[in-house]
DNA sequence: TCAAAAGTGTTCAAGCTACACCCATGA
DNA sequence: TCATGGGTGTAGCTTGAACACTTTTGA
């Protein structure tokens, strides 16, 4: 026998991803062009429904699946958003997942759904509903997050150089870091692994590659990054 | 012209709230027994489900306004729980509050709910469904929280003394603290105001009691207490 | 006058910040 | 040979941890 409870209303629920990504210098976001109503031909997140027979988690890495084909992505569960009036067409409530995604790792761009664009942070457009509340919740939260965990070596290609890693966290907190003290700080975690290869992009001196190990990334179990920025969160 | 999704399907929405205390030494929740089906008769948080035209801060706080009488509760979305087969009853996602109350303050427990009762953390009882796991949850958020912002406090009765605060935090990271650098680092911030009273509870020495500096605690904007407990987080 | 709790100060070590010099590379 | 970017070392300061002595109170 099945009970239901009484007196109660369902509601509709969508996930929404901000998804961040890093390439050269600048942070940026993958944002779709919406080519269905409400708001078509307007930027937004990538969204999609919360479907019958799967949890927000499996919702979320199927809906990044779709725009990206891209599987394994680190994902977390951000906030939900549940104005009555935020989506016009009926009410919503969007469940904001964040993703981290190493562009370089993932140049077949053939997967990636035409609507889709990386966007620059700086330039992002002003974006649908209350995505763009969205993404400045994602954002300081990866602030906050980046400086406990060692979390942006999921923005960066396997192999990488420090002077490489540093532009990203330089990204992150839209800051100045002393080369020489990142440097320190970074190596003192034994996250990285020396693969012995130098970068031949490099006009001028080959800086030394390299990999994270990923044994001891999954292990951590101090505070990260300890930088001035973050002090007055 | 009212327009709705194709192919979605709506689902319950509840929201639970992990409710903490403090008194005397002990952290505490607060509890109900459910004198409903499923699981009458057994431990549970306190929930309910989102209304129609309400938000979900606004459900929340309806919530724990019907269990306690209480209204301006520090109260925090943590994360929504959406397991398909969470609920036996129908699927249903919850959304988890956490909220902290100042059990002193709030002596006239006339207006609480008899079917709830203030628990300690550590006589905990198994609780319905995933309820364990978001108290599990809820208890990590704090601990983090408690080191970056000065939230304890929302904990603490009006007027305190600093080893009572210091009894507070020692419940929550379930450790010792040396009395002298707890002190020294309390009054650091500033957010003390000596009320020129003194404790007429303490058999010995009457300690000094002290009140929030609420402005200052507003404004508060440098990480809080640095534990050694927490750099294993 | 003694035990128990409260209040305060000092010392040492570690970590972070600021800063300077040397090396490798290609134009 | 020079400009550019990469690699490393050190001194000084700040912060936090450990620790001891004095005061107040009531029994």
């Amino acid at each position: 026998m099945l009970q239901t409870y009484k007196n109660t209303h369902k509601i509709l629920v969508a996930i929404d991803c901000v998804i961040f990504g890093f390439e050269q210098t600048e942070l940026k976001l993958l944002l779709v062009k919406r080519n269905f109503e409400p708001e078509m031909g307007k930027w937004s997140l990538m969204g999609g429904f919360l479907g019958e027979n799967e949890n927000l988690d499996k919702a979320s890495k199927r809906i990044l699946f779709s725009l990206t084909g891209l599987e394994n992505i680190y994902m977390e569960q951000l906030y939900v958003y549940s104005e009555t009036n935020r989506d016009p067409v009926e009410r919503t409530l969007s469940v904001c997942y964040f993703a981290l995604i190493n562009i370089q790792n993932n140049e077949n761009e053939a997967r990636l759904n035409p609507n889709a664009q990386w966007i620059s942070l700086k330039d992002k457009p002003k974006l649908i509903f209350d995505h763009d509340q969205m993404v400045a919740h994602a954002l300081k939260t990866l602030k906050n997050k980046a400086s406990m965990h060692p979390i942006g070596f999921e923005l960066m290609p396997d192999k990488f150089t420090i002077p490489h890693l540093q532009k990203l966290y330089e990204a992150i907190y839209d800051a100045q870091i002393d080369r020489r003290n990142f440097s320190k700080t970074i190596l003192a975690t034994k996250l990285l692994i020396d693969t012995g290869e130098k970068n031949t992009n490099s006009v001028t001196k080959k800086a030394t590659v390299y990999q994270l190990n990923k044994e001891k990334y999954t292990q951590y179990q101090y505070s990260f990054l300890n930088l001035p920025t973050l002090k007055t969160l």
